[in-house]
DNA sequence: CCAAAAGTGTTAGGAGTACACCCATGG
DNA sequence: CCATGGGTGTACTCCTAACACTTTTGG
């Protein structure tokens, strides 16, 4: 029996202040009643980036999300039904768009946190840990925390997610001065109350990071 | 047909204060005379860090060499055979185990700098870039470095690794002291002549480096 | 009026970078 | 004796981290 091919999506959100995953219940056995990341096999006329974003868009019906290939999982054994490799994605869902299609597969998908999340089927526990880890790393050193953000935020939001995501508190002040430094936010006219005092919301500006990407900046948090 | 899987492996060593990398040159099509990344099918009961282990074995003849895994390149069409999916690993040889095992597989295998490598089959040229583009980057906030390095050696040889990798040069006393202060070597009481003065050598303290490594310690060059 | 998040500067310490000369040896 | 890499210290700059109070609004 030949190796088969699969691809896992490691979806991420921010939820109430805390980092979530995308995780569906398995109807079938293995693990059937476990909870596990969605995923499926790869076409065999399709590239891998390709598979991820449909099962993404399938299990979702989300498009157009930041995708970016983890890791290959392949130990002979993890998958009782036979030899199955799996390429491991991560993918994250601003928080205004993460509402999941009711029904797609008629799959139970929902979001969980990743805290406590509940115990998953094949090696998936670990395959979730590895896509936080890597998660974690890159924010430090690239963009990707605006992925997770609705197009305009305050600058609390933006903090939140960096706390959430990296599992700490962070200085106010040091954080508005460096996030102002880098000079790729562009505020608005506009003010949202999210707390009490209403706070000014931002954008991301995609032209001036272009600009500095390849300067090696460094997102110091 | 099915997808077949394989994993090749980008190796590097040091040479002539150079970074080479480790190819095959094909016999047979497609790509024939062209040079590849050696590789091969993943067996069905081995997992990919072993398959990777193995071919890396069956090419060189090396072993307990440091090996990760890099990145799986997956289009449709990067093999004119068919449906070929690659996890590529990058593996890394201390410059005095770089001799080859003349005729493993009557294979053609020869270092080659990576400054100036041949035209290589497949998507090959892009794997490479890639490995030779993770490199560097661990290079800065891991010891991989001394993977390439011989058991026992001098500070100027280790320099050179770096600037051979960067690409760059390095002021000699400012990377003595990060070196000095990040107290993972510990000196010996041989010299030895590589230049004229013998300069003194080092061993790199795998045990001292175990008490920081989770504490962010970065290699700052 | 009170709770809650918004907003705002300064300082001290540490790290990075630039820079030049003498030493020991082999040929 | 000379060419070659070995070996060493200082000063300036910049980044980081620690730290507290006033403002605005909703309830």
């Amino acid at each position: 029996m030949a190796i088969r091919v699969t691809v896992d999506v490691v979806v991420f959100t921010i939820r109430d202040g805390d980092l979530h995953v995308l995780l569906v219940r398995r109807g079938a056995a293995p693990f059937a009643g476990r909870y596990a990341i969605p995923g499926g096999f790869v076409h065999e006329d399709e590239s891998l980036d390709a598979a991820a974003r449909r099962e993404l868009s399938e299990e979702t019906g989300v498009r157009d999300v930041y995708l970016e290939q983890l890791y290959s999982f392949g130990d002979p054994g993890r998958d009782p039904r036979g030899r199955i490799i799996t390429v491991a994605y991560f993918a994250l869902i601003a928080s205004d768009q993460s509402t999941l299609d009711a029904g797609s597969h008629g799959a139970e998908a929902g979001w969980f946190p990743v805290k406590k999340p509940p115990a998953l089927a094949f090696d998936h526990g670990r395959i979730l840990e590895y896509a936080v880890e890597r998660l974690r790393t890159k924010l430090e050193y690239t963009t990707v925390g605006f992925q997770l953000l609705p197009e305009k935020f305050t600058l609390g939001e933006l903090q939140a997610v960096y706390e959430a995501i990296l599992g700490r508190r962070i200085d106010k002040r040091n954080f508005r001065r460096k996030i102002g430094l880098l000079g790729i936010l562009t505020p608005l006219r506009e003010r949202r109350a999210t707390g009490r005092k209403p706070a000014l919301l931002y954008r991301f500006s995609a032209r001036r990071f272009a600009n500095l990407r390849d300067k090696g900046i460094l997102f110091p948090f």
